[in-house]
DNA sequence: GTTAAATCCCCCTATTTGGGGGATAGAATT
DNA sequence: AATTCTATCCCCCAAATAGGGGGATTTAAC
């Protein structure tokens, strides 16, 4: 083997995290893997930007609670800067907002700070295998954001009819669809509207979406 | 102790499998298990469901391919009978549209055929204490399903436009919402729609999810 | 035998949509 | 300095849509 090849067998690791003892922590820990380097470590977002082209990780631990740029922000400027990175969320917060945000923004998995240091180690291994690390709350979190209410006071038909409609289909091509007469679906929104208690498609859907209805 | 709390410490485990080398092997898998019983094994979610209310299982595990009903079919029946149950599919599929039918069917985790012993039984335990189990593969997707496509023909302002759009705004409410005229609104639209190509409020949406633009 | 669900029918009007044609100011890039 | 991009706003127009009201019928479930 080259020097090169064993080069790129490394995998480069920086960590932006505001708190000293547990930035220093986990760069001790990360380092006792010999496959791993810690190339840089950083108290914002803003300075580990500055750098990014030139560290060029692998992987990024992030936390999310960061003096200036907040984390989820962090990981978009980051993600755009450079795609191919895979972000790792180390954060106290198992807020669903703040989670669903930064796996929308991009990042690769989400620990809680909570975790102990081999679950920590073993996500950065699952994150290096193309996996999506997540501590088990997180992931049921997840999980369930596919799943529907299962009790809908819609009946089945109805539901069929708005989600179609969530699609941004008139009542004509949603009768197309479902190969039935417009009025009909006219009737089925009128009902659809009655039970949700709406007056307009953008509440029924608002509120369909809320109630995971659809 | 009394026997009855020892008794719910217990986990109750089914498994729906049609293959008869598998299905014997998990059982004898789970059943090394000393908290784990298997109360029951099916060839189909037909003979399955017919014993749910006498099996009354805390845990499924559940391949998809299977004589007569589909698996993901069967999630959807059998989480209607018993929410509480959960069903860990245990399948060689790694194909998306079908991992995603079988999470929002109310599948609590996902496992490919080729794991391991232990991560079968590492994956019993997850689900047990509220997780959701998945390989890294299916996690990956699951989180990727979250994030928006980096290269989107659209400026920040447009995917606004769009994305309040297909929550079933009126060019007027989205102009209410974001403080600016309804013609500034229409001419956003107009530009989005020859950037998408397409004509309409529907295609704009169905290409807009497709290609993960919002 | 009542109820619920799905289907279809008529009336009406205000709003919406999408197409066409522009303009303007500021920012960013070249 | 010139150009392009972006966001903003303006006009006209006609077809379609949405939402509200009032029904009816059939089939399936309970």
């Amino acid at each position: 083997m080259t020097d090169s090849s064993t080069t790129t067998q490394e995998t480069k690791i920086t960590i932006v995290e505001d708190n000293d003892v547990v930035r220093d922590g986990f760069a001790l820990l990360i380092s006792s893997v010999s496959q791993h380097r810690v190339v840089n470590t950083y108290e914002s977002c803003e300075d580990a930007i500055k750098n990014l082209s030139y560290d060029r990780p692998d992987i990024i631990l992030m936390d999310l609670e960061l003096p200036g740029m907040h984390g989820v922000e962090g990981i978009r400027k980051i993600k755009k800067m450079l795609p191919e990175v895979n972000i790792l969320v180390i954060s106290v917060h198992t807020n669903s907002e703040l989670v669903f945000q930064a796996l929308c923004a991009g990042a690769s998995g989400y620990i809680t700070k909570n975790a102990g240091h081999s679950k920590i180690l073993d996500a950065i291994t699952e994150v290096k295998k193309g996996g999506a690390p997540m501590s088990s709350q997180i992931a049921r979190m997840v999980v369930q954001s596919f799943q529907k209410n299962t009790n809908s006071p819609l009946t089945s038909r109805e539901t069929e009819v708005l989600e179609l409609l969530a699609k941004g289909k008139s009542y004509s091509a949603i009768a197309n669809d479902l190969f039935v007469h417009k009025e009909t679906i006219k009737s089925h929104i009128k009902n659809i509207y009655g039970k949700l208690q709406v007056n307009s498609k953008a509440d029924a859907i608002e509120k369909a979406i809320k109630q995971r209805l659809i």
